[in-house]
DNA sequence: CTGTTAGCGCTTTCAG
DNA sequence: CTGAAAGCGCTAACAG
């Protein structure tokens, strides 16, 4: 009800309240405030503005400072498609990246969904991120609306999504299997993805001198899941390794696999992408494939400061590269 | 390099150019973009304004609407302590919450993490909405930082937590289970959490009249999670149901249960809390226990945009009812 | 060293 | 029906 500061209505502390507290000008305050260095304010004047400042809990206005000119703080992330929030592996970029510009003296903020981008206007950010690849065209039309620096936040995204593919065959060729499939999600929005990393999955395959993965897919019900499983193996018996589209398809083939009675890693090795954090929760625990963005999020965060600075510059790539994280699975 | 509208250093379109372009004034490109209705702006003239900005690609600039006393449409979700966005059940009640909002010409962002809140001030929120619980002093702190509403986004948590673990004690129970555990997170920052849920699973023992469920901790890693729970077993031999704090925990616990050859549910009956999307591909898929929030995400929306229009109310509570969902492992 | 002032882009009286 | 002008809160150039 009445917790201190809480009513609405109260009228925003400004400048000018500020001035009159200290019986000073605005231009004090704002000196003192901004740590004017070309200006030397007495010791005993900035005193008493802090003071007056900080009695009152003075905020400056953002909108007025903005209008002024000032570089707004604000990085806008847009992730149009991306429906929940917590599909893990954007989450986690994500959220390393709002820790990661902040160190640049940025505020990332997740507009989350984000249809309807027009309307979007009162945040004035100083560079706008979205989850779609470079050249897509919705780049250039954000730019428009926003009058600002606008970046997809997964640079060169196709070598990175193609790298674990790779990494995965070249594990289960190193685990010494030879007949593998590419186990694909139901999902339509992902089959593109899939077919980058189904044919990033052929390349290693043809690198390595073993036969191309043949792409099945996997229902979300899991008995139906357990079926296709079983008709895939039946279609192709000699199947002895499987490269999961991500982790959650793992969780998927490894259900089915139980299910149906076929042993894992004994009868067919199963492999994800993403270590997720449940991986090694599962029976058997999931050998995955995984990515050090850590490196990128640093360097990507410094070129959006970059660009919130109004410097162009080039983006740093997603890794290419992903390692093996070698479990019971395989 | 040169994408249409790319270029960050070009200036931005005011409302100045498109009078210009239109040959009219400010005043009257104001009227007509905003629907004025006490003016009547003759077809002709209101074409060539609509025109002309189209063409110019014309955005009124939301800094200088706000000044000028317009309503901000930004909705500032803060999560201090959520570390990780990827968290299942805040990160959907947020993003349903995020649609529901943009039904009443609400844009939410949230901004991730969130330490550090002080300088996030070029956001000019018409309303502030946090993580925390609501009686937290951070809520006070934060409408003195922004000077408009502040509300937890999770009114009546404690209830909301609890209702769950009632469910879940309920749910086993009428399975015949008359032993059960409370089955905690490792991590420190939950034990708060845990206890709620560990006393509404007491109260809910006790209303069943059967003796109230010891509580026990399921350590992250995988073999010292098994240890755990053998040593919970030899402690407490009749034991015949364990209530895991939520999926998660669950998941070790069925994890730990496999590796030390207990049988589910034979043996012990496990339920989890969220009806997370994993827990249909568990081995045995996980029962688990489920509140539905979406009249809440509705309620809270429109109670969102009430207090964005400096209207206090107020706000709805989280449900205070869950149900079970039934799978193999009870 | 401090105060006055112009002006950012927008809406909205108030005159014409 | 249209145009001129004020003012939101802030910063910074310019006087004093």
């Amino acid at each position: 009800m009445s917790s201190p500061g809480a009513d609405p209505a109260r009228r925003r502390v400004t400048s000018t309240d500020v001035a009159r507290e200290a019986g000073v000008s605005r231009a004090t305050v704002s000196y003192v405030l901004n740590r004017d260095s070309r200006q030397s304010i007495p010791d005993v004047t900035r005193q008493k503005v802090l003071d007056a400042s900080a009695r009152l809990g003075y905020r400056p206005y953002g909108p007025a400072r903005l209008l002024r000119g000032a570089r707004s703080s604000v990085v806008l992330m847009l992730t149009p498609g991306l429906e929940h929030a917590s599909d893990f592996v954007a989450a986690g970029i994500i959220t390393s990246l709002g820790a990661a510009t902040r160190h640049h003296g940025l505020h990332l903020v997740w507009q989350l969904g984000a249809e309807e981008l027009e309307t979007a206007i009162d945040l004035a950010p100083a560079v706008v991120l979205t989850s779609v690849p470079d050249g897509d065209p919705l780049i250039g039309e954000l730019s428009e609306q926003f009058s600002v620096p606008v970046a997809s936040a997964f640079p060169h995204l196709d070598a990175f999504l193609a790298a674990s593919a790779s990494a995965q065959v070249e594990h289960l060729v190193a685990r010494g299997r030879r007949r593998l499939a590419f186990a694909a999600p139901a999902r339509p929005e992902l089959g593109a993805t899939a077919t980058i990393r189904h044919r990033a999955a052929n390349a290693a395959a043809a690198a390595a001198g073993i036969p191309l993965p043949h792409r099945f897919e996997v229902p979300d019900d899991r008995a139906a899941a357990g079926a296709a499983l079983r008709a895939e193996l039946e279609a192709h018996p000699e199947l002895d390794g499987i490269c999961a589209f991500n982790d959650e398809v793992a969780f998927a083939v490894l259900a089915a696999a139980a299910d149906s009675g076929i042993p894992v890693p004994a009868r067919i090795a199963v492999i994800g992408v993403d270590n997720h954090p449940f991986g090694p929760l599962t029976c058997p625990a999931l050998s995955t494939v995984e990515s050090d963005v850590d490196a990128f999020v640093t360097q990507f965060a410094a070129h959006v400061a970059q660009l919130a600075a109004g410097e162009a510059a080039e983006p740093p790539p997603l890794p290419d590269q992903a390692h093996a994280v070698p479990r019971a699975s395989t």
